[in-house]
DNA sequence: TTGATTTTGTACAATTCGGTACAAGTCAGG
DNA sequence: CCTGACTTGTACCGAATTGTACAAAATCAA
């Protein structure tokens, strides 16, 4: 075990093995090897190897990894052995789509909140949730626990949101706005644009 | 000018610095400096210079870039000063959102074609799309000339979809599905999952 | 015109990251 | 018990990436 800082890049692949991982798990099978995990993920058996072993020794030389273990491991690595509370900004088509997701539930996330500055929205419900009104948004906030949350609206309007949510203790931001964003350095952005991604693949084709 | 490999590092940034610089022309500004756009996009100023220098000497000592001299470049370079067509696969919640959103016009893309396996589905409209049936979309993309694909469908099916587009001649993929896929050198993919995404930012909370 | 200021592009240095290779531990089968 | 096949964790090394610093060019004000 390693109490050094870990690099990001390393932070950044886990995940990516957590759903790997999560995915053997749900089809029953118990163990795996770097090898094998690294197949999967598209990334070599060696630098997973290194990235796991930043954390402790979780293998069996001859054996690999216990899948069940390594998950327990890795959730508890990335704090997603809990449930985290996340807000939603921005009920348009976007956010309809992820208040609808049923992805989050399993993996360490549960919107609590969903936010919207057009008063037509404001009292409508997205299934269960109740839009509420963007104007309250920092009180609902700070009233809350919740540190994470989800930014769909223009961009635009991002960065002065994004100034409020700071300003409201949030310490994530996943920010669907196309436009980077200016946080202090406690705060975490994480950036989905798929114009930006799709433009990260044309220079090759 | 550098004809050699240029790192895929580098064309990952310049999306950004893309995206930056249409925000500052769209407001008017001219002229900008390594300095600045850094600013914007949280970036060195050196960074950003040795990234740009990579393929030409496109600024002026003591000025810096011409706004729209640069965008031209950046776009010529990432192949998007052409639109491309563009295949979705799969118009559940996030298929729709995407079929709707309008950031990719002015962006270098197109969505020509929206695929569903659900026949209920199929024939029904997305704003103008109709939704045709996943079962016609090898022989429909083989008829095209779509090199891109988005793909918003369960985990489950993902990678058989992904061979099938494949073989169909699609060359880049943006993966919504919570999975990694297997493709060939010569097929590019971006992963989308917002789970992901948010489990890269609690390990710092 | 001149000197101060700005800014690029790049050489060089430092750091980070990924690949190779292997000792040592584990297991299955005979 | 013994042998061969597997697999981990890590030391070492080369490659890739980033930061530092500065010469040279351009601008601006006086």
């Amino acid at each position: 075990m390693n109490a050094e800082k870990i690099p990001d890049i390393i932070i950044g692949r886990l995940p990516v093995y957590l759903r790997a991982l999560q995915r053997m798990a749900d089809n029953g099978i118990k163990t795996t090897s770097s090898q094998e995990l690294g197949e999967h993920v598209g990334i070599s058996a060696a630098q997973i190897r290194k990235d796991i072993s930043q954390f402790g020794e979780f293998g069996k030389q001859g054996t690999g990894y216990s899948i069940t273990y390594l998950l327990d491991k890795l959730r508890e690595i990335l704090k997603v052995d809990r449930i985290w509370d996340v807000a939603l900004i921005g009920a348009g088509d976007m956010g309809h789509a992820l208040a609808r997701y049923q992805g989050f539930t399993n993996r360490g996330f549960h919107i609590v909140m969903v936010f919207d500055n057009n008063k037509e929205k404001v009292g409508r419900k997205i299934d269960n949730f109740v839009i509420e009104d963007a104007d309250k948004m920092i009180e609902r906030l700070k009233a809350s626990n919740v540190k994470i949350a989800m930014l769909t609206i223009p961009a635009t309007s991002a960065q002065s949101v994004t100034d409020k949510l700071v300003q409201a203790g949030v310490r994530a931001i996943l920010n669907y706005a196309p436009i980077s964003l200016n946080v202090p350095n406690n705060v975490k952005v994480q950036y989905i644009d798929p114009a930006t991604h799709l433009q990260r693949m044309t220079y090759y084709l």
